[in-house]
DNA sequence: ATGTTTGTTCCGAT
DNA sequence: CATCGGAACAAACA
């Protein structure tokens, strides 16, 4: 479920929500996934910050004394951070129960997660270092030179879709927004990595820019299935403005739409106006 | 019953 | 040894 714009939305929620807030509670339960000495590890400790690592959630938890430590979401398919009341019901497919408190305001965070793809851990500032080592260029953080981000797509030899997928080129993309910007620069995506021209370097590097943008200003997409929200509750407004994924007709020319597994992920691109 | 799904990691083939 | 792509992970829905 969540890309960049989703995750960046959740995060920016929570910091908005829950910063310098205690966890004075832990409830965990056993799941693939989920780290078995979680409880132990996060109790007692305040949230000092919320970042976004590519599609990471990190919270900084801090201490009276002894060094920070943080906590790392990954919310893969279909994992959900939710705010709720304290002694509120079981939510469904709830995985891991954080109550939070600061003054006299008391909340809880739950991580929710139907397939169970995702992960919550910890790790130390030289473990989370090494996590950020693993990551490509961020997008949104930092816009590339249209040459430095050929040279990215170019350092691997694949279909031009796959290599934006791939989390240790460039980070936070994922399948929707990887289509969504391939259409807008008119690029079909099995286009190999080793044919891309500077000037189509150029403009993809901008509309992926531009849709990650325009995801992050609706906040986030939610399909059909309403996975994705944010933890409030609220479902995202992007999938209103798309331009490609999930269609039946190109939006530009009216031909049809095509469907096509590419990696084993569905890719829906115009054969008229993408070359 | 089969095929589909926003993600990532691991393993086998090249 | 490096790189690429398919299988697997798991659960719900059409």
């Amino acid at each position: 479920m969540p890309e960049l714009p989703e995750v960046w939305t959740i995060t920016q929620t929570l910091k908005e929500n829950i910063m310098g807030f205690e966890i004075t509670k832990v409830a965990s339960s056993r799941a693939p996934g989920i780290a078995p000495n979680i409880s132990a590890q996060v109790a007692e400790k305040k949230i000092t910050n919320i970042e976004r690592l590519a599609k990471n959630i990190v919270f900084t938890l801090s201490q009276e004394s002894g060094e920070d430590l943080f906590l790392i979401f990954h919310l893969a398919m279909t994992g959900q951070l939710l705010f709720d009341k304290v002694n509120s019901q079981k939510k469904p497919w709830e995985r891991l129960e954080l109550t939070l408190q600061k003054n006299n305001k008391a909340l809880v965070l739950k991580f929710c997660d139907m397939r169970m793809f995702g992960k919550v851990y910890t790790a130390n500032l030289n473990e989370l270092k090494k996590l950020k080592e693993k990551y490509g260029q961020d997008i949104v953080e930092k816009m590339p030179s249209p040459k430095d981000f050929l040279e990215t797509l170019r350092s691997k030899k694949t279909s031009v879709k796959n290599v934006l997928l791939q989390q240790n080129v460039i980070s936070g993309v994922g399948n929707i927004y990887a289509i969504e910007a391939l259409f807008l620069a008119r690029i079909l995506p099995k286009t190999p990595t080793q044919n891309i021209t500077i000037q189509q370097a150029e403009t993809l590097v901008k509309t992926l820019r531009k849709v990650l943008e325009e995801g992050i200003k609706d906040r986030g997409t939610t399909l059909d299935d309403k996975s994705y929200k944010d933890p409030f509750g609220r479902y995202g407004n992007h999938q209103k403005h798309l331009y490609i994924y999930g269609k039946k007709t190109c939006p530009v020319c009216n031909g049809l739409v095509r469907f096509e597994k590419i990696n084993q992920r569905g890719t829906y691109f115009c054969p008229i106006c993408q070359k």
